[in-house]
DNA sequence: CGTAGGTTTGACTGATCTCAAGTTTGGTGG
DNA sequence: CCACCAAACTTGAGATCAGTCAAACCTACG
């Protein structure tokens, strides 16, 4: 495997670093997890709704969604992951993936049996307690985007979105909150929001108007980070990032 | 304190054995936790968001919520709880409450200093084990809230909602789904689901119209459980109960 | 260039909200 | 046992935010 991967799992390591404190002899354990990397496509769907799934993969770079559909086909993305983020740390607990992982852009992740996983966290006491923190912020997670889709109107939605892509993305050390590549179609931001494509373009071209974003392709700047946040109710809280 | 506490402390310990396999000794662990028990009024502020928490409380008896709030006043229901549930599993890991927690009825608790529990997990993989597949279980939940909140009708999310409380009622061991006292006000439900409380109404008249529930006060009989689920888009697989 | 996917815009529709007025229920005190 | 009150529930009419449908316009890419 290419050496840039091992420098991609550091990305990995670099996020338990932040969710707990790791000694030396956890750091090594991490690295020699054996790994399978793998390059995928665009909108290809890595893990399917209500498979038994034996991996978990740790994303390398690019961008992931998590998303569920109603029996009439309406999807609903429940969550969007940047690089170092575990995509399905429940299977290695849970039997069932209750709904689909897909990849947002072209993506590089690790394959590891959860089974590997698992033991690394019964052996490492430190590596679990990271773990299950981040599981806890992930609900946490969910909690906000509850609210969201449920106590805020169209604008809000779509502007918190935002930040909170704007604010992980620089966590996960991916650059500068202000000035950014955005990677999701308005069709993957309405999914993610509870609304239509339609809606999510008239939503970016008013946020636009206010002299709050400026977009440029799926390129984004958010002129006024301040003011972005007040229009969103953004308060990061929530993400539960180290300080 | 009084012996049946020492009953409903059974409670918590029949879910941990539903998520896992413990052993004698992980079970005598548990019980040998220290707890306060305490009484707690109804719509009763057990947990406020931004609180620095250290301790985790277990509900013994009677329903309770937990809800966020947007800037302008909006409150928004992320999840309700039956008996047996752990409330704030998450103060374990994590610093502060990023929402609050409410009584919904008159409820009793164990109040137990996260520290212990954070031990007795060191020490009991099991329980360990048990309480991470909680949290995962959890953030399953979510999921499908968020799914419910953004893409399902008012009708449908009406109806979901009677269902997963029917559901994990009767996982609970608290008797029938389809019978039962619904302890909710309207109001809540409009919290929960992201409506308003006039058209929550309309919704329960439509589900009684429909045939598929009966209300008497605040018992609500689901007189048509499958059509029930068809209507709500029910499907519990996303609970991952023990079968 | 031609095509496909994504974005933008306009006109119309409709589900849900808002406001406001009753009605029922349950608890409390006389 | 009844009268009263507050809280919760119900119903109606009108307003509005977001959805639908449809067409035109970009942009990247083969």
């Amino acid at each position: 495997m290419p050496s840039n991967d091992n420098d991609a799992f550091s990305q990995f390591i670099r996020k338990l670093d932040q969710l707990g404190t790791l000694n030396e002899s956890d750091r090594a354990a991490v690295r020699s997890l054996p790994f399978q990397s793998q390059a995928v496509p665009r909108h290809y769907l890595i893990v399917r709704e209500g498979e038994q799934a034996t991996d978990c993969c740790i994303l390398l770079s690019g961008y992931a969604c998590r998303h569920k559909t109603t029996q009439s086909g309406g999807r609903q993305i429940v969550s969007f992951h940047v690089p170092g983020d575990i995509l399905d740390l429940q299977h290695l607990l849970l039997d069932r993936a209750d709904h689909s992982v897909q990849s947002i852009t072209e993506v590089r992740i690790a394959v590891i049996p959860a089974a590997h996983i698992k033991r690394l966290a019964e052996t490492h006491p430190a590596i679990a307690d990271a773990l299950w923190r981040d599981s806890l912020i992930e609900a946490s997670i969910f909690r906000e985007w509850v609210l969201n889709v449920g106590r805020r109107d169209a604008k809000q939605r779509v502007a918190h979105m935002l930040c909170e892509f704007a604010s992980r993305r620089e966590n996960a050390g991916q650059g500068s909150p202000e000035r950014f590549e955005f990677p999701m179609s308005q069709e993957q931001i309405a999914d993610a929001t509870g609304l239509t494509p339609v809606h999510v373009n008239r939503m970016l071209a008013a946020l636009d108007k206010d002299g709050v974003i400026v977009r440029n392709n799926r390129e984004v700047e958010i002129t006024d980070w301040t003011r972005m946040q007040q229009i969103a109710d953004f308060n990061p809280a929530y993400l539960h990032a180290a300080a």
